[in-house]
DNA sequence: TTAATCACG
DNA sequence: ACGTACGTGATTAAC
C-alpha cells in the first residue's frame, strides 16, 4: 500500500505566499486553497497513493501578543487571510474522503515522522520544510515543495538525491542542524558554527557523537574547537529539538487513511462557492449524479446526438443553442441543440452555420457571438437574431473572473450536465452546448435581478457585432512607410549604441535594465536614486533626473525611445499586416474590470501620439483608396461624467458654460480669476483633475507635478473644498461600495471589490481608489459603447459605405467614403454627444484627414 | 513565467 | 512604519 502524507500547514503556507491573492466575489480568500489543491491533485496523479493523510498543527491557545511578537518568520501567527482558509481546506479534504490528522500540541512534522515508519509499502512525505529530509528511508521519500514561477512544484528526495545535494545521510541531517542551528525554528545549535563548518565536521567525523568523541584529536582550528566545547550542551539540546518524533500516539494503521468516497455533492457545492470551477471540472464532479439535481435532471432528459444530418428542419425551430469550434478563424465543428437533441456537424460546417445564422426567425443562444458575427460578415452576410452570449453574460455578472465558458458558469450555478446519449466522453463543446439552455436561463435571471438586462441587450450584445465588423474591416496601413521609418530608426539606433558603448567604455546589452544599472550606477558611479525589487531602477523617470548632468544618460533615453518605436511599432506592426494590406486587431469585450474594451495582436489603442517623433507613426495609418478618415473624440469625458455623477454645481456650470475645465479648476484651487491662470498653473490643475479621478494622494501628485508634498496636499484640500460635491460623492462611492461589496456604473455595470475587506491597509486603500475610479471610467466606457452601437446602426440605416474601424476609449475612427465626409462628421458628433442624457453636455470633436495623424487635428 | 519598461486613454 | 493614481498590452531579458 502506498501512503501519501502531507504537511498541511507547510503546504498551505507555501501556496499562500507563492500564489497571488485570489478572492471570491464576496471577498473570501482562496489562493492558498487553490495552490494546495493543485499540488494535491498533481501528487495524486503522479504517485497514485492508496491512502492519504494530511497533518495539521494545532497550536495550544496563546495570547495574541505572543503570536505576533516572539517568533521569527514562519512561526509567526499566520496572517488572517491565510488563517481563514485553514478550516475551509479541512472541509474540502473531508469531502474528498481524505483523512486529516491534528492533535493539539503535536506538530505536523511529528505526525509525518510517525507515518513515515508505519506499516505501508512506501510512504511519500510532501512538505515545504527541509527538516523533514531526516525522515528519508528506504521506504520513505520526501517531496519537497518549492514555489517557482508562481507554480508550486515538488522535488523528490530519496537517499541518493539527498547525498547528491547535501552529501549527508538522512540521520546526518539531524546532526547538521544540531551543529549549525536553525533560527527560524529557534534551534540554537553551536554558536559560531555555520553551515560550512558543520558540514566539514560531519564529513570528517560522521556524526555529532563522532565530533565530540575525540574533540582534542579533531582536525580543526583552535577557535572551532573552543566553540564546540562551549556549545556542547547547546548542540545536544538542539539535537533533541531537531529530531522529529516518530512515535506520536495516533492511528498508524495505513488502512485508516485509505481515500474514501467523501461527499461529492458537498464538495461540488463547496468548490462552487469558492468559485473554483476548473477544479470542479478537474475532479470530474459535474458528471457525478447528485441527489439534489434530480429535479433538474428530470427537466432535462438525455440529449441524443445526431451527426451530420440535414440542418433544414432545425431552421424552423424558434430557438437554437449553438457553439462552434474554430480553427484558424474557420468553423471546424458546429454543435446545436433545440434542447432535445444535440446536432453535430463536422462536414460542410460553413454552409450549415451560415444558414443558421442568417435565419431571422430563429433566436440564437450562443457561447460567444463575436466569432459568429465575424464569420457571417466575412461571408458578406449578417448574423441575425443572436439573443444570448454566454461570455458576455458571465462578464457582466462578474468582470473579475477570467473564465466565461458555459461550463464554468454551470459550475458556479450548480447546474450539472445533462446526459448526452451515445457518446462516451462528450468534449467541452458538446457539454457547453448541452448546458446552455439551463445556463442561459439562469444567467439572464441573474442579470435581470442585477438590473443589467438593458446593458446586456442594448449595449454589449449589439456591440459584439460592431467589434466583429471592426476586426473584419481592419485598418489600412502604409507598409512601405513603416518599413522605411524602421530602417531610419535602425540606423540611428546603431549610431547611438556605439556612442553609448564608447562613453561607458564597455559593450553590454542596452536592453537589459540589470546590465544597464550596473554600468551606470556602479562602473560610472552615477548616484542612483531609486531601486526596484531586483536592483537599480533605470526607468525614464529616474534617468530624466540625471540627463542634465550625464550626457550618456541622455543618449540612453534617446536610445530607449527609438528602440521602443522600432521594435514595438515598426517591427511589431509589420508582422501583423494582413494580405489585404490592413491590420486586423482583436477587440476584447470581456477583458477589463471597468468595462472598457481592449485591443490586442496588435494593440491599436496605444499607438504613439504624445511625442512628436512617435506621433509620426500615425502617418502610416491611412484610409483606403476613395476614403478619408474621420476621427471623433470626446472632450474630457471622464471629468464630465464626474461632474454628472457628483452633481457638483461648480463643475457642472464650468462644463455647461463651455469653460476650459483645467483653467476653471486652477481658478478655483488657486483662488485667482481665470485670466490670471498661467500655463503652468493650468497644467498643475490638470494633474489634480486627473489625480482626483484616480483617487490621488498628495505624495503622487507632488511627484507628478514637481512640488512639495505639503504644497500638493494644499491643492487637493483646496480642490475638495471648492468642488464640495465631488468630495461628498467620492466619500459616498466608497461607502456604498463597502456596503454592497461592489462599485457600479450608471448603467449598472458592476465590479466586486473584495479588496475593501482586506486586513492589509494598503490593499484596502487600493480598493477605495478603485471604488472611486471604476464608476467614472466605467460609465465613460458605457457611454462610448452606446455611441459605437448608434454610429454603427446609423451608418447601416443610411446605407453608407463609411464604416467604424477603431475605438480608443474616448475616440472613434470612421473610414469615410468620398462624398460622405460631411454626413459622417455630423453623424459622429450627433450620436456621440447624444448617446446618453447626463446632467452635463457631452462634446465630441471631429476632424478629417487622409491619415490618422492628419485626422487628429 | 515574471519583472521592468513604456506606449496609450 | 510603509508605500504611494485608475485601466490596458507588447517587448525584452532572465530565471
Amino acid at each position: 500500500m502506498i501512503l501519501l502524507a502531507i504537511d498541511g500547514n507547510s503546504m498551505m503556507n507555501r501556496a499562500f505566499y507563492g500564489i497571488k491573492m485570489l478572492t471570491t466575489k464576496d471577498g473570501r480568500f482562496t489562493n492558498a486553497i487553490f495552490g494546495f489543491m493543485n499540488i494535491l491533485l498533481s501528487l495524486r496523479e503522479k504517485y497514485k497513493p492508496d491512502a492519504i493523510a494530511v497533518a495539521f498543527d494545532v497550536k495550544a491557545p496563546t495570547f495574541r501578543h505572543e503570536m505576533y511578537g516572539e517568533y521569527k518568520a514562519g512561526r509567526k501567527g499566520m496572517p488572517p487571510e491565510l488563517a481563514e482558509q485553514m478550516p475551509v481546506i479541512k472541509e474540502i479534504l473531508h469531502d474528498m474522503g481524505i483523512v486529516t490528522v491534528e492533535q493539539t500540541g503535536v506538530e505536523a512534522d511529528d505526525i509525518l515522522g510517525t507515518l513515515s515508519v508505519c506499516d505501508c509499502d512506501h510512504c511519500y512525505i510532501a512538505t515545504g520544510d527541509r527538516d523533514s529530509l531526516q525522515l528519508i528511508s528506504d521506504k520513505a521519500t520526501v517531496l519537497l515543495a518549492s514555489t517557482r514561477a508562481g507554480q508550486t512544484e515538488t522535488v523528490e528526495y530519496d537517499k541518493e538525491k539527498l547525498m547528491e545535494t547535501y552529501s549527508m545521510s538522512p540521520q546526518q541531517m539531524i546532526d547538521l542542524k544540531a551543529l549549525m542551528g536553525d533560527s527560524s525554528d529557534n534551534i540554537p545549535g553551536v554558536p559560531g558554527i555555520g553551515q560550512k563548518t558543520a558540514t566539514d565536521l560531519l564529513l570528517k567525523c560522521g556524526s555529532l557523537d563522532g565530533v565530540y568523541a575525540d574533540l582534542d584529536g579533531l582536525q580543526a582550528t583552535k577557535s572551532v574547537k573552543a566553540k564546540l566545547l562551549a556549545g556542547k550542551d547547546s548542540a545536544y539540546l538542539s539535537y533533541q529539538l531537531g529530531t522529529i518524533c516518530k512515535t506520536v500516539a495516533m492511528d498508524t494503521d495505513p488502512a485508516h487513511y485509505l481515500v474514501g468516497e467523501g461527499d461529492p455533492a458537498a464538495l461540488r457545492a463547496l468548490l462552487g462557492s469558492l468559485e473554483m470551477y476548473k477544479m470542479i471540472d478537474r475532479l470530474h464532479l459535474p458528471d457525478t449524479p447528485l441527489p439534489q439535481q434530480a429535479t433538474a435532471q428530470e427537466a432535462l432528459p438525455a440529449l441524443t446526438v445526431r451527426e451530420n444530418g440535414d440542418i433544414t428542419p432545425l431552421l424552423s425551430a424558434d430557438k437554437l443553442y449553438l457553439g462552434v469550434d474554430w480553427v484558424d478563424g474557420q468553423p471546424h465543428r458546429l454543435a446545436c441543440s433545440d434542447g432535445k437533441a444535440l446536432y453535430v456537424f463536422t462536414e460542410q460546417v460553413d454552409t450549415a452555420l451560415l444558414s443558421v445564422l442568417c435565419e431571422e426567425q430563429l433566436e440564437k443562444y450562443t457561447l460567444s457571438s463575436k466569432p459568429l458575427h465575424r464569420f457571417a460578415l466575412e461571408q458578406g452576410r449578417g448574423a441575425q437574431s443572436i439573443v444570448f452570449d454566454c461570455e458576455i453574460a458571465g462578464y457582466l455578472l462578474n468582470p473579475n473572473a477570467s473564465d466565461y465558458s458555459a461550463i464554468a458558469a454551470a459550475a458556479s450555478l450548480g447546474v450539472s450536465c445533462p446526459e448526452i446519449a451515445g457518446i462516451e466522453e462528450p468534449d467541452s463543446l458538446l457539454r457547453a452546448v448541452a448546458l446552455l439552455p439551463v445556463v442561459s436561463d439562469k444567467l439572464l435571471a441573474q442579470m435581470e435581478s442585477n438590473e443589467q438586462h438593458t446593458l446586456f441587450y442594448e449595449v454589449e450584445l449589439p456591440l459584439s457585432e460592431v467589434l466583429a465588423s471592426m476586426e473584419t474591416l481592419g485598418f489600412q496601413v502604409d507598409r512601405a512607410g513603416i518599413a522605411a521609418f524602421g530602417e531610419t530608426l535602425g540606423q540611428q539606433i546603431e549610431t547611438l549604441e556605439q556612442d553609448i558603448y564608447r562613453q561607458a567604455d564597455a559593450e553590454f546589452n542596452l536592453n537589459s535594465p540589470k546590465q544597464l544599472g550596473k554600468i551606470l550606477f556602479e562602473k560610472l558611479e552615477i548616484p542612483s536614486k531609486k531601486k526596484t525589487k531586483t536592483g537599480y531602477s533605470t526607468s525614464a523617470e529616474v534617468l530624466e533626473g540625471l540627463a542634465d548632468d550625464y550626457p550618456i544618460v541622455k543618449d540612453i533615453l534617446h536610445y530607449r525611445t527609438l528602440s521602443k518605436l522600432k521594435s514595438t511599432y515598426c517591427d511589431g506592426l509589420l508582422k501583423v499586416i494582413g494580405k489585404d494590406g490592413r491590420i486586423h486587431s482583436t477587440f476584447n469585450q470581456t477583458e477589463t474590470r471597468t468595462g472598457r474594451i481592449s485591443s490586442s495582436e496588435p494593440n491599436l489603442q496605444n499607438i504613439p501620439v504624445r511625442s512628436e517623433l512617435g506621433r509620426e507613426m500615425r502617418r502610416f495609418f491611412v484610409a483606403g483608396d476613395g476614403y478619408t478618415l474621420a476621427d471623433a473624440d470626446y472632450s474630457q469625458i471622464e471629468l464630465r461624467v464626474l461632474a454628472a455623477l457628483s452633481g457638483d454645481e461648480a463643475m457642472l456650470s464650468a462644463f455647461n458654460n463651455g469653460e476650459d475645465i483645467h483653467t476653471a479648476t486652477a481658478s478655483q484651487v488657486f483662488s485667482l480669476p481665470p485670466q490670471m491662470i498661467t500655463a503652468a498653473l493650468r497644467s498643475r490643475a490638470k494633474a489634480v483633475n486627473f489625480g482626483i479621478v484616480y483617487g490621488i494622494g498628495a505624495f503622487s501628485l507632488a511627484k507628478d507635478i514637481g512640488v512639495s508634498r505639503f504644497e500638493a496636499d494644499k491643492y487637493i484640500k483646496a480642490y475638495l473644498a471648492h468642488y464640495a460635491g465631488v468630495d461628498q460623492y467620492m466619500k459616498h462611492s466608497i461607502e456604498t461600495a463597502k456596503e454592497k461589496g461592489y462599485a457600479e456604473t450608471v448603467f449598472h455595470r458592476r465590479r466586486y471589490l473584495p479588496e475593501l475587506t482586506a486586513s492589509n491597509a494598503m490593499q484596502r486603500a487600493f480598493g477605495e481608489r478603485v471604488a472611486r475610479n471604476m464608476p467614472i471610467q466605467g460609465t465613460a466606457a458605457d457611454i462610448i459603447k452606446i455611441a459605437m452601437v448608434r454610429v454603427y446602426r446609423r451608418l447601416k440605416e443610411e446605407q453608407r459605405r463609411s464604416r467604424l474601424v477603431l475605438q480608443v476609449h474616448d475616440e472613434l475612427i470612421v473610414e469615410t467614403a468620398a462624398g460622405e465626409e460631411e454626413a459622417v462628421s455630423a453623424l459622429l458628433s450627433e450620436e456621440m454627444e447624444n448617446a446618453v442624457q447626463l446632467g452635463v453636455r457631452l462634446i465630441a470633436d471631429v476632424h478629417l484627414g487622409k491619415s490618422w495623424y492628419e485626422a487628429k487635428e
